[in-house]
DNA sequence: CTGGGGAAGGGGCCC
DNA sequence: CGGGCCCCTTCCCCA
């Protein structure tokens, strides 16, 4: 996807009102790191392993996640573990007696799910913001998890990737989970945290690759909306939403459709009227 | 069918 | 190098 014009505004308009998210995060004890909920991560059951068949699962890497330390991040400061030992997955384990922080356990309790449910790596059933489950729409991570795709032994996989990358090859970072490419490993850490998902809401259990798309989703909990419209009396959680709605206040629109001249102001709005057939043409 | 809001995903940039 | 924040984009849903 690309990520065009990027830039960067001034620092000091970077100053949301997290006050209540802080109070929030305060009540339920918080990952230093993350600033997301503390609760420990829940390996599914290693009883019960990825068939040969199915895709790589990033609890079926331990070593790598030991290795960027990303899914742990949370559940080493709940488990009150430090050094080695606090990377060994076995002792997320449930069955090895870990419990769960209370706020969560309440949240599970309220949603009523059955008790030592697979969670993290699985969770949340993709839970609508009522708490019921939306079948239509996976997740991105869930679309990388449960998404079809044919295991690769590792020398087959690493040839793959030789040939794929045979100049940079040692410049060239590739994801387990998904065969994504990336020039350093910090980009390749960060992709990786979408699939481990390490942020978990509080309230209902969701999961989030990054603390601060936790704390977006904990306004839709909170009800907070920052960013005020100037031009009318509305307000929104996002800031990106902020920008779309300004767009309905200009007479400008953004995207204009090349074949009829008619403009939108977004452009899956534009998308769509060029593939639902309705475009009169010039 | 269209316009718009809400929520979320994810790569890039800066500190 | 990692965290935080930036931005755009996408999807779903509703009026």
């Amino acid at each position: 996807m690309p990520r065009s014009f990027l830039v960067k505004t001034h620092s000091s308009h970077r100053v949301p009102n997290y006050g209540q998210l802080e109070t929030q995060r305060d009540i339920s004890g918080a990952c230093s790191a993350c600033g997301g909920p503390v609760v420990p991560l829940i390996f599914p059951d290693k009883v019960a392993p990825s068939s040969p068949g199915d895709p790589p699962q990033p609890w079926d890497h331990a070593s790598v996640i030991a290795h960027t330390s990303l899914p742990l991040l949370c559940n080493e400061e709940a488990l009150g573990a430090s050094g080695p030992e606090a990377l060994d997955v076995s002792r997320a384990d449930p069955r090895a007696g870990r419990a769960l922080s209370a706020p969560l356990r309440d949240s599970l309790n309220h949603l009523n799910l059955p008790p030592l449910l697979a969670l993290p790596m699985r969770w949340p059933p993709l839970l609508g913001t009522d708490g019921a489950q939306t079948p239509g729409r996976l997740l991105g991570a869930e679309q990388a998890l449960h998404g079809h795709r044919p295991a690769h032994a590792p020398a087959r996989l690493a040839r793959r990737r030789q040939l794929r990358c045979p100049l940079q090859a040692q410049r060239c970072f590739t994801c387990q989970f998904c065969d994504k490419e990336y020039g350093s490993l910090g980009a390749l850490k960060m992709h990786i945290r979408t699939h481990t998902l390490p942020c978990l809401c509080a309230v209902c259990g969701k999961a989030f690759s990054r603390p601060w798309l936790l704390q977006g989703h904990l306004r839709t909990h909170t009800g907070e909306k920052p960013y005020a419209c100037p031009h009318c009396s509305r307000a929104f959680a996002d800031r990106s939403n902020l920008r779309a709605h300004l767009q309905t206040h200009s007479d400008t629109k953004k995207y204009q459709c090349k074949r009829c001249a008619k403009t939108f102001s977004r452009m899956a709005l534009l998308a769509r009227h060029e593939e639902s057939g309705g475009c009169p043409g010039p």
